[in-house]
DNA sequence: GCTGCGATAATTTGATCAAATTTCTTGAAC
DNA sequence: GTTCAAGAAATTTGATCAAATTATCGCAGC
């Protein structure tokens, strides 16, 4: 029963949880986190919440503030610039070496996970729909067989993460036309350099909403 | 005053000589990382050593080995492969944007800088050359104000840290043409562009020692 | 406005527990 | 009698925790 989640160390579980809600938005940009704080809501011990801490903070999802304070980083319109660079050289040759490797299997799961989207989207649940597009993404990228590449993407999904939020207010007045569907079919087709094309709109698409919401002031 | 020193944590010196041992090619790759070990080596305290290892490992410069070990990772070539490719995409960008940046006053020290690697040359002074190496390219990265690209970079080089002594091992046999003075000519210029081309060269240039290195069994 | 005091939180240590690896032993088969 | 292998003890190393220490911040008093 509880055997077997003494096999997974509790360092990981904590730092899989904190990185979640780094990752999909449930910590406000500028909130500071604490290791007491953590200590009493993850209910953890002191060191895997201080190990948890300090790994996200190497991969950029949390920023230290000078007086050994650790907060969630702001966005910035140097930060969107920077991370929108990365995110588009990065992900479209992530994509492109992927399509190398596809089975019909892999794209029937890429398929369903779409459809778990679009499902989120039609039922206007957000986390569902952030949690589904994070798979469809990593699930294809993962299929690149490049480790090096992948955790810098995942790296900069983790900056990206805390702005989502002011991005799902914007839901209801904005429209998502779905590059996901061109990216099956490209995969389908076998055309790598359409699947590229694809994600590299999908990605931009998603930059431009972080990008106007910046603007309005909203973060 | 001189209590600076009790200033600056000890998780951060011992991270910070850890990762030096290993962006200065100090680490054999395939080399043990212990906490014990680095406790007694480095003697600092468990919590220290575990953090810096954490801290590390999350940049990409350890590696877990699956039961909760972690080692100085092996270069393969399709590890080099994504590094070049990152680093040919981050570090010309990097360059570029730092060419707005530069002052007479920060051209000045980075000329020193490369007066600082000529002279390790000409001395085989081999630490001595792949500091100031570093310190010229990380002081010129960082001029471009994009602290999320010079993360990516600082990754990067981490990675590429424990092949260099095995690139070492192969100074008296290849001839290292300075790529430097292009680079300082292009900046008292002012051409970003030409910055951008003499950085791309010199990359390439180190990728293929490396390359060449694993080509022959050396690594 | 500056200084010292108290509260809060981070840092660090050392001890203890758990897991994994290595070594040693034992027994059976040839 | 020798060899090989399975298993158990011992050693090494990692994981976790709780207590003691130290730094920082806010606030009162001068």
């Amino acid at each position: 029963m509880d055997g077997d989640s003494r096999k997974i160390p509790t360092h990981e579980v904590t730092y899989a949880r904190l990185r979640d809600m780094i990752l999909f938005g449930h910590l406000a940009p500028g909130a500071a986190v604490t290791i007491q704080g953590l200590v009493v809501d993850l209910g953890a011990g002191m060191t895997p919440v201080r190990e948890a801490i300090r790994r996200l903070t190497a991969e950029g999802a949390l920023e230290p503030q000078g007086n050994r304070r650790v907060s969630v980083p702001r966005m910035s319109a140097g930060m969107l610039e920077q991370v929108a660079f990365a995110r588009l050289t990065i992900e479209p040759k992530l994509s492109e070496m992927a399509a190398k490797n596809l089975t019909p299997e892999l794209i029937g799961l890429l398929q369903s996970l779409d459809n778990q989207v679009d499902q989120a989207i039609r039922a206007g649940d957000v986390p569902g729909y952030l949690e589904a597009n994070h798979a469809f993404h990593f699930c294809l990228y993962e299929a690149s067989a490049a480790p090096v590449l992948v955790d810098m993407a995942r790296s900069m999904w983790l900056r990206f993460g805390p702005s989502l939020r002011v991005v799902c207010a914007r839901f209801g007045r904005v429209s998502l036309p779905d590059r996901h569907l061109e990216a099956l079919a490209a995969m389908r087709a076998g055309d790598g350099t359409a699947l590229r094309a694809a994600i590299e709109r999908d990605i931009a698409q998603g930059i431009e909403q972080v990008q106007a919401a910046l603007a309005q002031g909203e973060i």
